[in-house]
DNA sequence: AAACTATGCGACAAAAATTGTCGCACAATA
DNA sequence: TATTGTGCGACAATTTTTGTCGCATAGTTT
C-alpha cells in the first residue's frame, strides 16, 4: 500500500507542463511528508509511470525535470456525481464569458475533465451534450478585457506565496508603462475587471493601499522577497469602506415600491431578499417590501426596469430616480 | 504498474457517499476495460485501500457496498498550478450567489480541493486566504430559488443518460403539483433560475417544447425508458427565437449613444463588442459606436445607466427609451 | 583546467507484495 | 429447504519492490 501511496502522490508532485519537478525535490518532499523512500526507488517510478501517464521528461540538461503534458487532462478522484457533473459544465459555460479568456484557459483542463466524463459514462447518444446546457446572461455582455497568462501567473503566484513583486504598469490613459514594486495584498473580481489590491513601495516605504487592474499590467516579474503588509489590514472593510462603489458593506435600507405585474413576477422566484413581501394592490400593480443594501447596483436595477416600476421610499432614493428621470427625458426632448 | 493502475481505477470507481458499488461490479467493468483481475484480488485492494482512505463500506447487507465518505475532497492529478488554484478560488467565490445553494453544495468537494492545496503548498503565513479573493457582482444579487438536491440529482442523471422522467410541478400560481412526464432536450441557466428544456408526454404522444423551472419540480422520479427527442431540435435555435425574452439570436443591431464622461470609462476596459468606436466631443461627451445584440439585457443595461446617457440610433430604440423615460416621470410627478 | 559534487542508471540479491486457487461459512434468494 | 452469491482465511508460487554499490557523465566550484 506504501508503494501504490507514494506512487499517486509522485504524480500529484509533478506539475502541468512549464514546470517540472525533479527527482531529488520530490524525494525531500516525501521526506518531509514521513515518507521514507530510496532515492532509486523514485527515478524507477517516475520512468514506470510515465508509460503510463502523459508524463514527459526533460532530459537535455542533468537534474531531469518531470511534468504533465500542458494538455494532459485532469482526473479527479473520487469521481463525479452526475449532478456534480452537470453543474460543473453550467459552470463552465457561465464563465466563459465572465472571466477573461487567458484565465479561462487555466481552468480548461479541469473542466475538460467533466466533459470527458459525461462521454464516458457509456451512452454513445451523449457526444452531443455541448449542445444540452445554455446560459443566458442577466446584464448586458461587455467583453473581458485581455489579461496575459504571465501577468496573472506571477500574480497568482505572488499573492499565495505571500510575496513582493514588480509590475511595468500603464495608468489609463497614458501611453508609457512605470515600474512599481507592490505588495500583494488581496484580488478583487468586478464586473468583468481583475484587481490586484496592494501597497506600492518604491522605496520600501509602505504607502496607501492601491488597486491596480490586471489588464493594465503590461509585465509582471515576481521578487523574491516576502511581501509587507500594512498592519489591520481588511479586504471585506476595505470594499465596504466604498472602494468599488458599493457605498456601504453592512448599512440597509428598507426599500419600498410599486411594481407592475410583470415587472414582479420575476421576485416570486428570485426575492430581493430572506424577507420580502409581496402584496397585491387594487390597480394590478404589487407592493415590494424588503431590506436590500444600499448599493449602486441598486439605483442601476431600479433604473433598469424603466416605468414599470415607482420607487416610494426611502424617499432619497425616490427623488434620485425621478431626478434622472428628468434628466433623461430633458435629453430625448 | 498493472497493480497501481488497477488501484487508481478502483479509487474512480468507487463513488461518493449515498451511492455505492460491489466488488463484483468493480471487477465487471475491469474486464470491460480489459484488465483481466481476479474477484478475489479486488476484494483485497478495497480492503487495504481503505485502510489509507477515507472510503467506507457497508457491510450490513451481503454485497458490501463500497464509498467515499460524504465529505472526503477530491483530489485532482495533475495539482493545480497557482493561477489555476487563484481562478479556481475566485470562481468558487463567484458561484456562491450565482447557484442555488444545493448545486453549489454538490461542487464544495472540488472547491475544497482547491482551498486545502493552498494551505498545504507551504508558507503557513497563508491560511488567512479566504480573505483575500472576494467578487463583487455587476447586478442587483437576487436570491437564488431552492432546488432540492434530489430534484436536481435525478434530473441531471436523466439528461446526462438520456432518459425519460416524471416530475410533479407545481405551475407559478397554484397550490397542487400535478404529474408530467417529461423528456429533456437541455438545461438552461438565466438570471438566477435553472430550467429544464423538455417535451411533456403524457400519454407518450410528443408535444411542444416546454420550460420547467427546476425549482418548481416538488418530485423527480426517473423512468427508465429512453427519451424521446423532437427531429431536428437545436437548444440555440430554441433560445433564439426568443424564449428567454432575447429578441433575436443573430441578428445586431449598430448602436449610436452620447454618453457623458464617466459613464464611458467603463467601456474603456470592457467594450460592448470587438469594434467599438470611443469618440470625445468637444462638449465632454464620449460618442460610442459598436454593433449589439438586440436584446432585453441591452435596454435594461441602457436604462440602468440613467440620465447620463442619450441614444441616438437605432431611432426605434431612441424612441423606446424615450417612452420610458416619460412614463417614469409620469409615475413620479 | 582541475577538482569536486550531483545525478542517472545498470545490476543484483534479499525482502516484501501480489496473485490465483481452494474451501468453508454464511447471507440472500427462490 | 435448496440454491446461489459473496466474503474471507490460508497457502505456495510468482512477481515486484527495495536498498545498495559502482560507474559514467553532467554541472559546479575553485
Amino acid at each position: 500500500m506504501t508503494t501504490f501511496y507514494r506512487n499517486l502522490m509522485i504524480l500529484r508532485l509533478i506539475p502541468r507542463y512549464p514546470d517540472k519537478i525533479d527527482s531529488t525535490t520530490i524525494a525531500m518532499l516525501m521526506k518531509r511528508d514521513g515518507i521514507s523512500i530510496h532515492h532509486r526507488s523514485i527515478q524507477r517510478d517516475l520512468e514506470k509511470l510515465s508509460q503510463s501517464f502523459p508524463i514527459t521528461c526533460d532530459k537535455l540538461h542533468k537534474p531531469y525535470g518531470w511534468s504533465w503534458t500542458a494538455d494532459s487532462p485532469s482526473l479527479d478522484i473520487p469521481a463525479m456525481t452526475p449532478s456534480a457533473v452537470l453543474a460543473y459544465r453550467m459552470m463552465a459555460d457561465f464563465m466563459t464569458d465572465q472571466f477573461p479568456k487567458e484565465i479561462h484557459d487555466q481552468l480548461k483542463p479541469h473542466f475538460r475533465y467533466a466533459n470527458g466524463l459525461m462521454n464516458q459514462t457509456g451512452n454513445e447518444t451523449f457526444t452531443e451534450w455541448p449542445n444540452k446546457v445554455r446560459t443566458i446572461g442577466r446584464s448586458q455582455p461587455l467583453l473581458p478585457p485581455n489579461i496575459p497568462a504571465q501577468v496573472f501567473a506571477v500574480v497568482a503566484d505572488s499573492l499565495l506565496e505571500g510575496k513582493r513583486l514588480s509590475v511595468f504598469y500603464r495608468k489609463r490613459g497614458e501611453k508609457e508603462p512605470v515600474l512599481w514594486f507592490v505588495n500583494p495584498l488581496g484580488i478583487v473580481l468586478h464586473d468583468r475587471m481583475i484587481s490586484l489590491i496592494c501597497t506600492v513601495d518604491n522605496n520600501r516605504q509602505l504607502e496607501d493601499v492601491h488597486q491596480i487592474s490586471l489588464h493594465r499590467i503590461v509585465e509582471a516579474m515576481p521578487q523574491n522577497e516576502p511581501a509587507l503588509s500594512p498592519e489591520g489590514f481588511n479586504l471585506d472593510e476595505y470594499i465596504a469602506s466604498g472602494a468599488f462603489g458599493k457605498h456601504t458593506g453592512d448599512e440597509t435600507i428598507r426599500l419600498k415600491a410599486l411594481f407592475e405585474q410583470d415587472a414582479a413576477i420575476q421576485l416570486e422566484d428570485t426575492p430581493l431578499s430572506e424577507g420580502q413581501q409581496l402584496t397585491n394592490q387594487a390597480d394590478g400593480n404589487v407592493l415590494v417590501e424588503a431590506t436590500v443594501a444600499d448599493t449602486r447596483q441598486l439605483r442601476q436595477w431600479l433604473l433598469g426596469i424603466g416605468g414599470r416600476i415607482e420607487v416610494l421610499e426611502p424617499l432619497d432614493l425616490r427623488e434620485e430616480l425621478k431626478e434622472q428621470a428628468i434628466k433623461m427625458v430633458s435629453k430625448y426632448a
